[in-house]
DNA sequence: GAGAGGTCTGTATAAATATTCATTTGGGTG
DNA sequence: CACCCAAATGAATATTTATACAGACCTCTC
Protein backbone atom coordinates (compact mmCIF):
# COMPACT_ATOMS: atom_id res chain seq x y z
CA UNK A 1 0.00 0.00 0.00
CA UNK A 2 1.19 3.40 -0.72
CA UNK A 3 2.38 5.87 1.80
CA UNK A 4 -0.10 8.08 0.42
CA UNK A 5 -3.12 6.06 0.80
CA UNK A 6 -1.92 5.02 4.64
CA UNK A 7 -1.34 8.53 5.18
CA UNK A 8 -4.84 9.80 3.89
CA UNK A 9 -6.56 6.74 5.76
CA UNK A 10 -4.68 8.06 9.33
CA UNK A 11 -5.71 11.23 8.74
CA UNK A 12 -9.42 10.34 7.92
CA UNK A 13 -9.21 8.46 11.38
CA UNK A 14 -8.17 11.33 13.40
CA UNK A 15 -10.69 13.22 11.49
CA UNK A 16 -13.25 11.04 12.81
CA UNK A 17 -12.16 10.52 16.22
CA UNK A 18 -12.30 14.14 16.72
CA UNK A 19 -15.74 15.29 15.80
CA UNK A 20 -18.63 13.27 13.86
CA UNK A 21 -19.01 13.64 10.03
CA UNK A 22 -21.84 12.83 8.15
CA UNK A 23 -21.08 12.19 5.01
CA UNK A 24 -18.46 11.15 2.74
CA UNK A 25 -18.40 14.59 1.07
CA UNK A 26 -18.19 16.07 3.89
CA UNK A 27 -14.61 14.30 4.87
CA UNK A 28 -13.27 15.16 1.05
CA UNK A 29 -13.86 18.36 2.56
CA UNK A 30 -12.25 17.97 5.64
CA UNK A 31 -9.68 16.44 3.63
CA UNK A 32 -9.18 19.13 1.60
CA UNK A 33 -8.10 21.58 4.00
CA UNK A 34 -5.25 19.46 5.34
CA UNK A 35 -4.24 19.79 0.96
CA UNK A 36 -5.40 16.36 0.93
CA UNK A 37 -7.65 16.17 -2.40
CA UNK A 38 -8.93 12.81 -3.17
CA UNK A 39 -12.89 12.08 -4.76
CA UNK A 40 -16.29 10.94 -2.95
CA UNK A 41 -15.22 7.93 -4.56
CA UNK A 42 -11.94 7.07 -3.17
CA UNK A 43 -13.57 7.64 0.51
CA UNK A 44 -15.90 5.06 0.26
CA UNK A 45 -13.33 2.86 -0.74
CA UNK A 46 -11.00 3.87 2.56
CA UNK A 47 -13.86 4.01 4.95
CA UNK A 48 -14.94 -0.41 4.07
CA UNK A 49 -10.86 -0.59 4.31
CA UNK A 50 -11.19 1.38 7.70
CA UNK A 51 -14.14 -0.92 8.59
CA UNK A 52 -15.72 2.24 9.32
CA UNK A 53 -19.50 2.16 9.25
CA UNK A 54 -21.88 4.93 9.07
CA UNK A 55 -23.97 5.81 12.27
CA UNK A 56 -26.51 8.20 13.22
CA UNK A 57 -23.61 9.64 14.61
CA UNK A 58 -21.40 9.99 11.89
CA UNK A 59 -18.72 7.17 10.88
CA UNK A 60 -17.81 5.19 13.23
CA UNK A 61 -14.85 2.04 13.19
CA UNK A 62 -16.94 -1.06 13.46
CA UNK A 63 -13.99 -3.66 14.19
CA UNK A 64 -14.65 -4.76 18.31
CA UNK A 65 -18.35 -5.61 17.54
CA UNK A 66 -18.47 -7.83 14.51
CA UNK A 67 -15.53 -10.01 15.03
CA UNK A 68 -16.78 -10.59 18.51
CA UNK A 69 -20.11 -10.90 16.93
CA UNK A 70 -18.61 -13.79 14.73
CA UNK A 71 -16.90 -15.54 17.44
CA UNK A 72 -19.46 -16.23 19.71
CA UNK A 73 -21.64 -19.35 19.08
CA UNK A 74 -25.37 -18.07 17.53
CA UNK A 75 -27.69 -18.56 20.62
CA UNK A 76 -24.74 -17.05 22.88
CA UNK A 77 -25.15 -13.71 20.47
CA UNK A 78 -28.60 -13.95 20.57
CA UNK A 79 -28.73 -14.21 24.35
CA UNK A 80 -26.11 -11.18 25.06
CA UNK A 81 -28.17 -8.65 22.66
CA UNK A 82 -31.59 -9.55 23.42
CA UNK A 83 -32.04 -11.55 27.01
CA UNK A 84 -33.07 -9.12 30.13
CA UNK A 85 -34.44 -11.32 32.80
CA UNK A 86 -35.23 -15.28 33.54
CA UNK A 87 -38.51 -15.76 35.02
CA UNK A 88 -39.39 -19.52 35.78
CA UNK A 89 -42.84 -20.62 36.50
CA UNK A 90 -43.03 -24.58 36.84
CA UNK A 91 -42.25 -26.11 33.60
CA UNK A 92 -42.12 -23.09 31.82
CA UNK A 93 -39.14 -20.78 31.00
CA UNK A 94 -40.04 -17.13 30.17
CA UNK A 95 -37.60 -14.57 28.76
CA UNK A 96 -37.87 -11.25 29.15
CA UNK A 97 -36.48 -8.87 26.00
CA UNK A 98 -36.49 -5.35 24.52
CA UNK A 99 -39.43 -4.47 22.09
CA UNK A 100 -38.87 -6.61 19.24
CA UNK A 101 -36.08 -9.02 20.75
CA UNK A 102 -37.90 -12.19 21.23
CA UNK A 103 -38.92 -13.73 17.90
CA UNK A 104 -35.02 -13.52 17.16
CA UNK A 105 -34.02 -15.06 20.61
CA UNK A 106 -36.59 -17.88 20.11
CA UNK A 107 -35.65 -18.37 16.41
CA UNK A 108 -32.06 -19.05 18.21
CA UNK A 109 -33.33 -20.58 20.85
CA UNK A 110 -34.99 -23.47 18.42
CA UNK A 111 -32.09 -23.44 16.01
CA UNK A 112 -30.01 -25.37 18.99
CA UNK A 113 -32.66 -27.75 19.32
CA UNK A 114 -31.49 -28.49 22.94
CA UNK A 115 -33.27 -31.68 24.67
CA UNK A 116 -34.91 -29.51 27.46
CA UNK A 117 -36.89 -27.59 25.33
CA UNK A 118 -40.39 -29.02 24.55
CA UNK A 119 -41.06 -25.84 22.25
CA UNK A 120 -41.11 -21.95 22.24
CA UNK A 121 -43.64 -19.58 21.66
CA UNK A 122 -42.56 -15.75 21.12
CA UNK A 123 -44.56 -12.51 21.34
CA UNK A 124 -42.76 -9.13 20.99
CA UNK A 125 -40.92 -9.09 24.09
CA UNK A 126 -41.27 -12.34 25.58
CA UNK A 127 -40.22 -15.49 24.91
CA UNK A 128 -41.68 -18.90 26.59
CA UNK A 129 -40.02 -22.36 27.05
CA UNK A 130 -42.09 -25.25 27.35
CA UNK A 131 -39.92 -27.78 29.25
CA UNK A 132 -40.91 -31.16 30.05
CA UNK A 133 -40.46 -30.76 33.98
CA UNK A 134 -39.59 -28.53 36.59
CA UNK A 135 -36.11 -30.18 36.47
CA UNK A 136 -35.23 -29.45 32.93
CA UNK A 137 -36.54 -26.12 33.02
CA UNK A 138 -33.91 -25.67 35.97
CA UNK A 139 -31.30 -27.24 33.84
CA UNK A 140 -32.18 -25.26 31.08
CA UNK A 141 -31.80 -21.62 32.93
CA UNK A 142 -28.58 -23.21 34.09
CA UNK A 143 -27.37 -23.71 30.24
CA UNK A 144 -28.60 -20.30 29.16
CA UNK A 145 -27.00 -18.65 32.10
CA UNK A 146 -23.82 -20.13 31.43
CA UNK A 147 -23.76 -19.33 27.76
CA UNK A 148 -23.61 -15.46 29.22
CA UNK A 149 -20.46 -16.15 30.94
CA UNK B 1 -45.53 2.31 19.44
CA UNK B 2 -48.06 0.46 17.63
CA UNK B 3 -48.11 -3.86 17.04
CA UNK B 4 -47.34 -3.92 13.49
CA UNK B 5 -44.54 -1.86 13.84
CA UNK B 6 -43.02 -3.59 16.57
CA UNK B 7 -43.90 -7.35 15.02
CA UNK B 8 -42.18 -5.84 11.73
CA UNK B 9 -39.21 -5.30 13.70
CA UNK B 10 -38.47 -8.05 15.48
CA UNK B 11 -38.94 -10.21 12.12
CA UNK B 12 -36.14 -7.73 10.66
CA UNK B 13 -33.62 -8.58 13.32
CA UNK B 14 -34.87 -12.07 13.29
CA UNK B 15 -34.18 -12.30 9.64
CA UNK B 16 -30.70 -10.40 10.06
CA UNK B 17 -29.33 -12.77 12.51
CA UNK B 18 -29.92 -15.45 9.82
CA UNK B 19 -28.13 -14.61 6.99
CA UNK B 20 -26.24 -11.37 5.63
CA UNK B 21 -28.65 -9.22 3.87
CA UNK B 22 -26.94 -6.59 1.46
CA UNK B 23 -29.63 -3.95 0.85
CA UNK B 24 -32.61 -2.57 1.93
CA UNK B 25 -34.38 -3.35 -0.93
CA UNK B 26 -33.71 -7.36 -0.44
CA UNK B 27 -34.83 -6.75 2.86
CA UNK B 28 -38.01 -5.82 1.70
CA UNK B 29 -38.03 -8.29 -0.56
CA UNK B 30 -37.22 -11.06 2.42
CA UNK B 31 -40.16 -9.32 4.36
CA UNK B 32 -42.84 -9.55 1.45
CA UNK B 33 -42.91 -13.43 1.99
CA UNK B 34 -43.63 -13.14 5.34
CA UNK B 35 -46.78 -10.76 3.97
CA UNK B 36 -44.89 -8.00 5.38
CA UNK B 37 -45.26 -5.20 2.63
CA UNK B 38 -43.63 -2.40 3.39
CA UNK B 39 -41.97 0.39 1.48
CA UNK B 40 -37.96 0.86 1.38
CA UNK B 41 -38.41 4.16 3.53
CA UNK B 42 -39.94 2.63 6.31
CA UNK B 43 -37.51 0.45 6.36
CA UNK B 44 -34.69 2.86 6.31
CA UNK B 45 -36.39 4.29 9.70
CA UNK B 46 -36.58 0.82 10.84
CA UNK B 47 -33.27 0.26 10.64
CA UNK B 48 -32.02 3.38 11.84
CA UNK B 49 -34.25 3.29 15.43
CA UNK B 50 -33.04 -0.36 16.21
CA UNK B 51 -29.49 1.16 15.78
CA UNK B 52 -28.19 -1.14 12.66
CA UNK B 53 -25.26 -0.69 10.39
CA UNK B 54 -24.60 -1.33 6.77
CA UNK B 55 -21.00 -3.18 6.85
CA UNK B 56 -19.67 -5.74 4.50
CA UNK B 57 -21.56 -8.61 5.50
CA UNK B 58 -25.08 -6.70 5.66
CA UNK B 59 -26.52 -4.44 8.56
CA UNK B 60 -25.59 -5.98 11.91
CA UNK B 61 -25.89 -4.56 15.49
CA UNK B 62 -24.33 -1.10 16.52
CA UNK B 63 -25.15 -0.93 20.03
CA UNK B 64 -22.47 -2.72 21.92
CA UNK B 65 -19.88 -0.59 19.93
CA UNK B 66 -21.23 2.99 20.29
CA UNK B 67 -22.60 3.03 24.07
CA UNK B 68 -19.44 2.00 25.23
CA UNK B 69 -17.24 4.33 22.70
CA UNK B 70 -19.17 7.16 24.12
CA UNK B 71 -18.87 6.12 27.77
CA UNK B 72 -14.82 6.19 27.49
CA UNK B 73 -12.78 9.15 27.95
CA UNK B 74 -11.29 9.60 24.44
CA UNK B 75 -7.44 8.80 25.59
CA UNK B 76 -8.94 5.41 26.62
CA UNK B 77 -10.66 4.59 23.86
CA UNK B 78 -7.62 5.24 21.34
CA UNK B 79 -5.33 2.92 23.36
CA UNK B 80 -7.74 0.34 22.89
CA UNK B 81 -8.26 0.92 19.88
CA UNK B 82 -4.90 1.31 18.04
CA UNK B 83 -2.56 -0.11 20.60
CA UNK B 84 -0.37 -2.79 19.77
CA UNK B 85 2.67 -2.38 22.04
CA UNK B 86 4.40 -0.17 24.10
CA UNK B 87 8.57 -0.12 23.49
CA UNK B 88 10.36 1.78 25.87
CA UNK B 89 13.80 3.24 25.26
CA UNK B 90 15.58 5.43 27.69
CA UNK B 91 13.33 8.83 27.93
CA UNK B 92 11.37 7.66 24.84
CA UNK B 93 8.48 5.79 24.73
CA UNK B 94 7.45 4.55 21.26
CA UNK B 95 3.84 2.88 20.49
CA UNK B 96 3.21 0.45 18.19
CA UNK B 97 -0.16 1.04 15.89
CA UNK B 98 -2.06 -0.72 12.81
CA UNK B 99 -1.16 1.32 9.79
CA UNK B 100 -2.40 4.74 10.30
CA UNK B 101 -3.20 4.29 13.41
CA UNK B 102 -0.57 6.57 14.74
CA UNK B 103 -1.74 9.99 14.01
CA UNK B 104 -5.37 9.37 15.78
CA UNK B 105 -3.07 7.84 18.91
CA UNK B 106 -0.97 10.68 19.27
CA UNK B 107 -3.89 13.40 18.64
CA UNK B 108 -5.66 11.83 21.83
CA UNK B 109 -2.14 11.86 23.89
CA UNK B 110 -0.94 15.54 22.79
CA UNK B 111 -5.31 16.32 23.83
CA UNK B 112 -4.78 14.64 27.22
CA UNK B 113 -1.67 16.97 28.14
CA UNK B 114 -0.27 14.46 30.40
CA UNK B 115 3.02 16.37 32.83
CA UNK B 116 4.86 13.40 31.81
CA UNK B 117 4.93 13.98 28.10
CA UNK B 118 7.08 16.68 26.67
CA UNK B 119 6.16 16.20 23.07
CA UNK B 120 4.98 13.73 20.36
CA UNK B 121 5.65 12.71 16.63
CA UNK B 122 3.36 10.75 14.78
CA UNK B 123 4.59 8.70 11.81
CA UNK B 124 1.88 5.99 10.34
CA UNK B 125 2.22 3.21 12.94
CA UNK B 126 4.46 4.64 15.03
CA UNK B 127 4.05 7.35 17.88
CA UNK B 128 7.04 8.64 19.92
CA UNK B 129 6.24 10.40 23.38
CA UNK B 130 9.23 12.21 24.48
CA UNK B 131 9.33 12.78 28.24
CA UNK B 132 11.62 14.31 30.43
CA UNK B 133 13.28 11.33 32.16
CA UNK B 134 13.54 7.83 32.52
CA UNK B 135 11.47 7.95 35.07
CA UNK B 136 9.02 9.79 33.71
CA UNK B 137 8.96 7.68 30.60
CA UNK B 138 7.91 4.89 33.21
CA UNK B 139 4.98 6.22 35.10
CA UNK B 140 3.65 7.12 31.78
CA UNK B 141 3.49 3.98 30.36
CA UNK B 142 2.30 2.78 33.88
CA UNK B 143 -0.62 5.64 33.58
CA UNK B 144 -1.44 3.96 30.11
CA UNK B 145 -0.99 0.71 30.93
CA UNK B 146 -3.90 1.69 33.64
CA UNK B 147 -6.12 3.03 31.31
CA UNK B 148 -6.04 -0.24 29.44
CA UNK B 149 -7.84 -1.85 32.42
C1' DG C 1 -69.78 8.83 16.82
C1' DA C 2 -67.02 13.38 15.88
C1' DG C 3 -63.05 15.61 16.31
C1' DA C 4 -58.15 16.58 17.92
C1' DG C 5 -53.59 15.25 18.02
C1' DG C 6 -50.48 11.91 17.83
C1' DT C 7 -47.80 8.19 15.18
C1' DC C 8 -46.95 5.68 11.09
C1' DT C 9 -46.51 4.99 6.26
C1' DG C 10 -46.22 5.64 1.11
C1' DT C 11 -44.89 8.43 -2.81
C1' DA C 12 -41.76 11.04 -4.94
C1' DT C 13 -37.50 12.84 -4.83
C1' DA C 14 -33.13 14.41 -3.04
C1' DA C 15 -28.95 12.97 -1.21
C1' DA C 16 -25.42 9.79 -0.39
C1' DT C 17 -22.75 5.78 -1.53
C1' DA C 18 -20.87 2.02 -4.47
C1' DT C 19 -19.10 0.50 -8.69
C1' DT C 20 -17.48 0.28 -13.57
C1' DC C 21 -14.23 1.45 -16.59
C1' DA C 22 -10.29 4.01 -18.10
C1' DT C 23 -6.28 6.22 -16.80
C1' DT C 24 -2.55 7.48 -13.92
C1' DT C 25 0.90 6.63 -10.66
C1' DG C 26 4.42 4.43 -7.77
C1' DG C 27 7.54 1.11 -7.00
C1' DG C 28 10.27 -2.80 -8.49
C1' DT C 29 13.60 -5.09 -11.91
C1' DG C 30 16.59 -5.55 -15.66
C1' DC D 1 16.95 5.09 -16.93
C1' DA D 2 13.22 2.38 -19.32
C1' DC D 3 9.96 -0.82 -18.74
C1' DC D 4 6.39 -3.40 -16.55
C1' DC D 5 2.90 -4.58 -13.32
C1' DA D 6 -0.10 -3.90 -9.74
C1' DA D 7 -2.25 -0.71 -7.01
C1' DA D 8 -4.62 3.60 -6.72
C1' DT D 9 -7.52 7.03 -8.39
C1' DG D 10 -11.01 9.90 -10.94
C1' DA D 11 -15.09 10.56 -13.83
C1' DA D 12 -19.29 9.04 -14.79
C1' DT D 13 -22.93 6.47 -13.46
C1' DA D 14 -25.79 2.94 -11.12
C1' DT D 15 -27.47 1.79 -6.91
C1' DT D 16 -28.83 2.58 -2.43
C1' DT D 17 -30.49 5.31 1.36
C1' DA D 18 -32.73 9.37 3.55
C1' DT D 19 -36.23 12.77 3.70
C1' DA D 20 -40.17 16.20 2.68
C1' DC D 21 -44.61 16.09 2.36
C1' DA D 22 -49.28 14.39 2.41
C1' DG D 23 -52.46 11.26 3.63
C1' DA D 24 -53.98 7.19 6.49
C1' DC D 25 -54.63 5.37 10.81
C1' DC D 26 -54.92 5.04 15.92
C1' DT D 27 -56.38 6.48 20.52
C1' DC D 28 -58.16 9.51 23.39
C1' DT D 29 -61.84 12.77 25.06
C1' DC D 30 -66.09 14.60 24.95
Amino acid sequence: MSAHKRFRQGQILKILAGEPVASQDELRRRLAHLRLRVTQATLSRDLRELKLVKTTEGYQPLSAVAEEAASLPPLARALREYLLDFRPAQNLLVLKTPPGGAQPLAAAVDAERLPQTAGTIAGDDTVLIITASRKACAELQKKLEALLK
